[in-house]
DNA sequence: ATTATCTATAGATCTATAGATAATGC
DNA sequence: ATTATCTATAGATCTATAGATAATGC
């Protein structure tokens, strides 16, 4: 069951299937969530919109009733994208810390991509929603907080399988890795530079050995009681 | 010298001091700060300022010639609130790692008590602003490049101390104790809960504890060598 | 899907005026 | 006291543009 799961692009239901307004309505859609990185989903007009995919402004009105509809099917769409360039690639992956880094490589390497050019979608959408009560902000915290139980699955798995301490505090690592993963993006996308994601990975890769089985936080055990 | 130093709110140059016009403008300009956090610097609109401050939307054509005026003495406004609350308390504090822990809990605490509704000024004007070059984002960049440069500051004042590992690597350090201050404003602001603000201080000690003299990086060293 | 059109609202400008202050006359 | 002047603001109004709708074409 991935992040994303509830939303299939495109699909309305009980609709019959329109191969062309399907893949134009996918069209707006993608373009959407791109630029909403940029322009904010606020500052994303239909105005702009329609010129960037080459449309008028009552041809978008063909496929959404309204800008909040369109706003909401942005946001989803954006979830389908995270989902098959970040999410996917770690589903396949082992269980515990060599999932965790594939995860944090995917989502790393979706920015360094620019798969949206303003970086990562959920993180713009969470600044720019965060005070601002709604569907949309409800679907954010959703997607957000699935995200998040996700890392936490990994360090879970993680301790079961031996990899990290078990008396780590889940919560508290899933703070530290996101904070890695956030840093990256707010500054890969500020400056514009790649040291910033070579950071990010170098810093996972601290907190994970500060973890390291017989290596209790903030403690320095004995090396020779290290291995159980 | 500090990050605000440039802005003197209110005062413009040679022009006579107008008592009440002065605190006019400051109130305005104050309202803007805070407003913006929630709405954004783009979604602010002169209409929503001025009846937030209870005045005509020509009362504010008064203080400022054009909405791109009114928003850079916003973010110059946010920037002199910044230095009095964040920066100032940190500036009186020993060097090194005690003025790193004066400079995050303060920041924190401005978190917490909600200085600005929509958390961090910086960290949502810089999200806003991350791919919309101009005279705005400039501004932004500076005030980031600053704070980084105290950030900087405060470790390499601490490896001089002997306080932590002089090898460490200035800029990974301060990322990652940025990362732990900017997920601490991401998820408080979303999530309004203090929790995060407790990990992030939970993290930057994890940080700093990694780096104590005596303990390096990624290597397990003999406890009695750690005293020195 | 387009063109034409509607309504609401944004930024912006202009003119008028209230309240205060300064300069002047008696 | 009187007149002139200044400062801060309001109300009316303009233009541009946003979201939205209706009529129409392919």
């Amino acid at each position: 069951m991935s992040v994303a799961s509830s939303s299939k692009i495109g699909s309305e239901g009980s609709e019959p299937r329109r191969s062309k307004g399907q893949s134009s309505r996918d069209i707006i859609l993608l373009a959407a969530a791109k630029l909403a990185t940029t322009k904010g989903l606020n500052g994303l007009s239909l105005g702009d919109l329609a010129a960037e995919v080459g449309m008028s402004k009552s041809g978008l009105y063909a496929h959404f009733k309204s800008k909040e509809e369109l706003e909401l099917a942005t946001i989803e769409t954006a979830a389908a994208i995270f989902d098959s360039e970040v999410l996917q690639p770690a589903m396949k992956a082992y269980k515990g810390t060599e999932q965790l880094k594939v995860l944090a490589h995917s989502f790393l390497s979706h920015l360094e991509r620019k798969v949206f050019p303003g970086g990562c979608f959920f993180a713009a959408a969470a600044s720019e929603l965060d005070t601002r009560p709604g569907p949309a902000r409800d679907l954010v915290v959703d997607v957000l907080g699935k995200w998040l139980s996700f890392l936490s699955q990994c360090i879970i798995d993680a301790q079961k399988l031996g990899e990290i301490d078990p008396n780590a505090e889940v919560a508290q690592v899933v703070f530290e890795i996101e904070a890695m993963l956030l840093a990256a993006n707010f500054l890969f996308v500020m400056m514009n530079d790649p040291i910033h994601l070579t950071q990010a990975r170098r810093g996972l890769e601290n907190v994970l050995a500060r973890l390291a089985v017989g290596v209790e936080s903030q403690k320095i055990t004995n090396p020779l009681e290290a291995s159980k």
